[in-house]
RNA sequence: GCGAGCGUAGUGUAGCGGUUAUCACCCGGCGUUGCCAACGCCGGAACCCGGGUUCAAAUCCCGGCGCUCGCACCA
């Protein structure tokens, strides 16, 4: 069942130079001899990108409680040693002199030491010394002093010397979570709620391959939702109820194996722990298969344990299938509260917060000191508001005096005359919590990848070895329409030319003309950029008004009346 | 980062010390045909970059960059 690309080698490279023939991708800064891990998107990928761009924006933001926002991709330091990338990213990788095997030092010391991942690189050295770790690949153990492996960009802010750090950042997340307050205050504080940030992302990787799968920088969209842990909400997890869904669950031990599902009795039986992250995996399977995704090419495998991120509580990915075998495309992780704490400790801010109402309201009635400034303030003179301060927080209902409170070490005894007890009514309506975060992560470059290669059909014509045709969603594809008039002249091209002006019209509609040679070659042109539609302007459109609608897939040819035309296409 | 192989028009390729750098598709113009990559003529377009060896380098050597594959890396 799992024949797509690998069944044929050549198909994929095919495929490559189609996407560099025709202005889909290739790789960037060509003329200056390239750089690994970077692309450019060209005339007709760059119209594919903001395609898939859009659909995935709107597949979000029309569920109405999801916003977008933006925010920079240059991010100080701060900010990243608080999100916990600075310390997950300073990992420390040693060479072994004698064969030049570089590894990542904590992943040597593991069995030798309990924690190596939190020594820093002269104390991991002196472990590889003292235990004498032998390397994996030779044996011998002389090592080189360890080196950070910093996988993002640094950069400097401000041209002047005492510029501030910072970083290219590596995911978007980040910005959603800083700008939590505005998110809150735009949905008057009512959980749950989204924001999504589509934007580039940067990874300095070692050794990026693969082509468009491991990249230095891409395009990623990330939706952050905010929910509170303790309420549940009511999800429509029975929206694909009648689709059984590949999963590979975290196995344990045991072996890796795929399950068919529905994500309803997947959250029922457990088998994903969080029914939001169940209902992400709905609305994201839902996409893929929007964007023209075959479903069959999808699954959705658990992380294990010990795989998961810095931050995350329990996270499937979504993994499509083609000629690079199984590629996470999609993460989605529940962070819990990870993030916004992170940022709360940092700033002490007490804006990451959200409110929650009690369902009953508390009534609540206690006593409290309140000290008699007239006689504490004499008497303990620049003592006096700390004492204040104390006392105002102690329970009255279980006081005893003359007692002893403990102000700097000091013993203060406090007699009953330099407090009054009073009776405090409150009524307590709810309080502050943080509130936990699911996040769908999406990198667009490798959807877009997966979309080419699940679109990317070659059939033969008579004498042809390969007929490719694109079969790129509508809506999706560069270009919705060509028109062709079957031949130049006789006027034929400035009917069709006068068709394509009306075309224009209609909003976000691409057309476009093709006028040379043979009318097959046209529809050719057209298949392998993935045109769904061509019409053809003929001797009887002179007579009559009428065209033809030529269907990409089936070669079926409709006539119609421009008037038809024109609102099929404003359907479309 | 290491090791092996590779890098020639837009794409796919031949040439492997001396060629006007091969062929095909492709792209443009003109003509012809007139609904599924038709034909003819004309035209366009390349030796990854830098250094070296040589009378002579796409070809041999060295370095860089890139690609593919293995090892490592991919939070």
């Amino acid at each position: 069942m799992l024949k797509l690309m690998d069944a044929d080698d050549n198909k994929s490279k095919r495929l490559v130079s189609l996407m560099k023939k025709r202005g889909f991708i290739q790789p960037a800064f060509e003329l200056y001899g390239g750089v690994a891990g970077l692309y450019d998107y060209g005339p007709l990928g760059g119209r594919l990108r903001r395609n898939v761009i859009s659909k995935w924006l709107n597949h979000w933001i029309s569920l109405g409680n999801i916003v977008e926002i933006d925010s920079p991709t240059i991010t100080p330091e701060p900010v990243l040693k608080a999100s916990g990338h600075i310390g997950a990213f300073n990992d420390y990788a040693s060479e072994c002199k004698s064969c030049n095997s570089i590894f990542r030092t904590d992943h040597l010391l593991e069995g030798y030491h309990n924690n190596p991942d939190a020594l820093d690189n002269i104390a991991l050295d002196n472990e590889l010394l003292k235990n004498k770790i032998p390397c994996p690949s030779c044996n011998k153990s002389e090592w080189l002093p360890s080196e950070p492996l910093n996988l993002m960009f640094s950069t400097i802010i401000g041209a002047n010397k005492g510029g501030r750090k910072a970083f290219m950042r590596p995911e978007t997340a980040q910005g959603m979570f800083l700008q939590f307050p505005s998110i809150y205050r735009h949905f008057r504080g009512k959980l749950p709620f989204g924001a999504v940030q589509v934007g580039k992302g940067y990874r300095n990787e070692i050794s990026p391959r693969q082509g468009m799968i491991r990249l230095r920088e891409f395009n990623m969209a990330e939706l952050e939702y905010f929910i509170d842990p303790e309420k549940d909400i009511n999800y429509n997890l029975d929206l694909w109820d009648d689709v059984q869904i590949k999963l590979v669950p975290d196995p344990g031990k045991d072996e890796l194996t795929e399950k068919r599902y529905t994500i309803y009795n997947a959250v029922k039986e457990g088998v994903v722990r969080d029914q939001t992250v169940g209902w992400f995996m709905i609305k994201t399977f839902e996409l893929m298969l929007e964007l023209g995704i075959n479903n069959e090419y999808i699954r959705f495998r658990q992380h294990e344990q010990d795989e998961m991120a810095h931050y995350a509580t329990d996270c499937w990915d979504l993994e499509i299938y083609g000629s690079y075998g199984w590629i996470e495309c999609v993460g989605i992780a529940n962070r819990g509260c990870y993030d916004l704490k992170a940022h709360q400790n940092v700033t002490k801010s007490n804006e990451l917060k959200a409110w929650r109402d009690f369902e009953n309201e508390l009534e609540i009635e206690k006593y409290v000191c309140s000290p008699i400034q007239s006689i504490v303030g004499p008497r303990f003179k620049e003592k006096s508001k700390l004492i204040s301060d104390h006392l105002e927080k102690l329970d009255a209902s279980k006081i005893n005096f003359p007692f002893i409170i403990n102000i700097g070490g000091e013993e203060i005894s406090i007699e009953e005359n330099m407090v009054e007890i009073k009776k405090v009514n409150s009524i307590e309506r709810g309080e502050w919590f943080t509130p936990h975060v699911v996040e769908p992560a999406f990198g667009i470059d490798r959807i877009i990848w997966h979309i080419l290669e699940h679109s990317f059909t070659e059939t033969s014509k008579e004498n042809d070895d390969y007929y490719t045709i694109l079969k790129l969603r509508n809506k999706i594809c560069p270009i919705d329409f060509s028109v062709y008039p079957l031949f130049e002249k006789d006027g034929l091209d400035k009917i069709a030319l006068k068709i394509i002006d009306s075309i224009r019209e209609i909003d976000g509609i691409n057309v476009n003309y093709d006028g040379t040679k043979s009318i097959g070659r046209r529809y050719a042109r057209g298949d392998e950029i993935g045109v769904p539609y061509a019409i053809t302007i003929d001797h009887q459109t002179i007579d009559d008004n009428t065209v033809t609608l030529r269907d990409r897939d089936s070669q079926e040819q409709k006539r119609m009346s421009i008037e038809e035309l024109l609102l099929f296409i404003s359907k479309y």
